[in-house]
DNA sequence: ACAAGTATACTTGTATACAAGTTACATTTC
DNA sequence: GAAATGTAACTTGTATACAAGTATACTTGT
């Protein structure tokens, strides 16, 4: 049974770290979709009052995880085809961030990217998959922090919880398999910043549409 | 002094009350910002428990208008670039949305679409602005809905209570400069009926492009 | 006059209490 | 046996209470 990284809790308030231990329980399917959760059995499940749960209740449903109704809520999931679907998201914000990146200096951002990739390579070498898929997570934010567009940015934080999960999950399946695979992510990463550094804008919405192509496959492989 | 219409307001809780009230004010300017927000303060005046408006306020705080800090909430506001930032999103979700109606069978939803648009008309007649807004949005919600990506969907629910209610601000002014302007509006969503009737992925692109762009230039005008 | 420290008032986060409404089940009645 | 009714348990929404922390302002010492 996988439980959330205690480091990624801190600081945080109870209900958000409800919020994550939730999140992570439900993407990975310990909480099966239909479930109908009430505030009160969390709350003694977690030895916590209503309030923080409740908090976190209204937090996954804005991620659109659990759908709240009168008499408890709902869990919808994330199933492969949601997956999916929060793929197109991130090719959309991505591409967009990625397109405003052509345009402008960005040596220190493209720098910044450069180390994130090499402190990946460290984790494969101490097989350290949760710091990967937080790199990884950090990495795409980065790009999208660059791109200096609020609401961009706002779309990417309303599911970078989850993509933080679902990245979570799935590196530690990843590592699993094996340094090749592994090292064709992180190459993956690699000609990402050879598109931007190249500022060529062509060349950039080929490299994002595959990099999210390939991600998709590779998904699938990982299911199947 | 504007107020939130109460139809809209029939239904749901308190929080989600004081959530579409503070909003309204946060992007007409009556709250301004740098303006700090303080949960005992705004419950007085609401006359209510800090319970509702701190749901309010978390709810603000996902939609973006307001930073939660240790002491204080801080309004962010909604600026003309902010706004602009809005359409910019609008555009990416929308034109992804028409793209994938381009396949496949919507007439029941073409149909209802040319409905919205008579009723548009006849909100005119009856200088009925907040109807006309409320039409407005249903009418781009209605191409989202029909492109049946939950993900997509959910991402117009994240930012639907901001563009509903800068609708309801703007197509309020639009209403003060008299008919010709309103009808060009009207027009504007017939093109985009056309532009689905065709299933021409070219011409839909084309036609959306123009929408948001042209909205853009109206707000402009609008502002100035 | 100025710096340091303390007190005070205000902030959020969490816990608990209460009210109104919904669901499910048992009981009653036909 | 089946339908209707009433009741009991459980649900959320809101109010209130308390604790821990923070900023402000005042006081005190030099």
């Amino acid at each position: 049974m996988m439980r959330f990284p205690t480091a990624w809790l801190q600081g945080i308030s109870l209900g958000e770290s409800i919020a994550c231990e939730l999140r992570l329980r439900i993407i990975n399917g310990t909480i099966k979709p239909g479930e109908v959760l009430s505030e009160n059995r969390i709350a003694t499940d977690f030895g916590t009052s209503r309030s923080p749960v409740r908090e976190a209740m209204k937090t996954l449903s804005n991620e659109g995880l659990i759908r709240l109704e009168r008499m408890g809520a709902v869990v919808l999931g994330l199933s492969l085809q949601d997956i999916q679907e929060l793929y197109d998201v991130r090719y959309l914000i991505e591409s967009f961030a990625q397109q405003r990146m052509a345009s402008g200096n960005h040596e220190h951002v493209i720098a910044n990217l450069k180390q994130m990739i090499d402190k990946m390579e460290l984790t494969v070498k101490y097989k350290d998959s949760v710091e990967f898929s937080y790199l990884d997570s950090c990495f795409h934010e980065a790009i999208i922090i660059a791109a200096k567009h609020k609401r961009i940015l706002h779309l990417w934080n309303s599911i970078r919880h989850i993509v933080l999960t679902v990245m979570l999950i799935t590196t530690d399946e990843i590592f699993l398999e094996g340094e090749t695979k592994l090292n064709a992510v992180i190459e993956k990463h690699r000609r990402i910043v050879n598109g931007l550094e190249s500022k060529n804008v062509k060349l950039i919405q080929q490299v994002v549409q595959e990099y999210f192509a390939d991600s998709n496959i590779t998904l699938r492989n990982s299911i199947s």
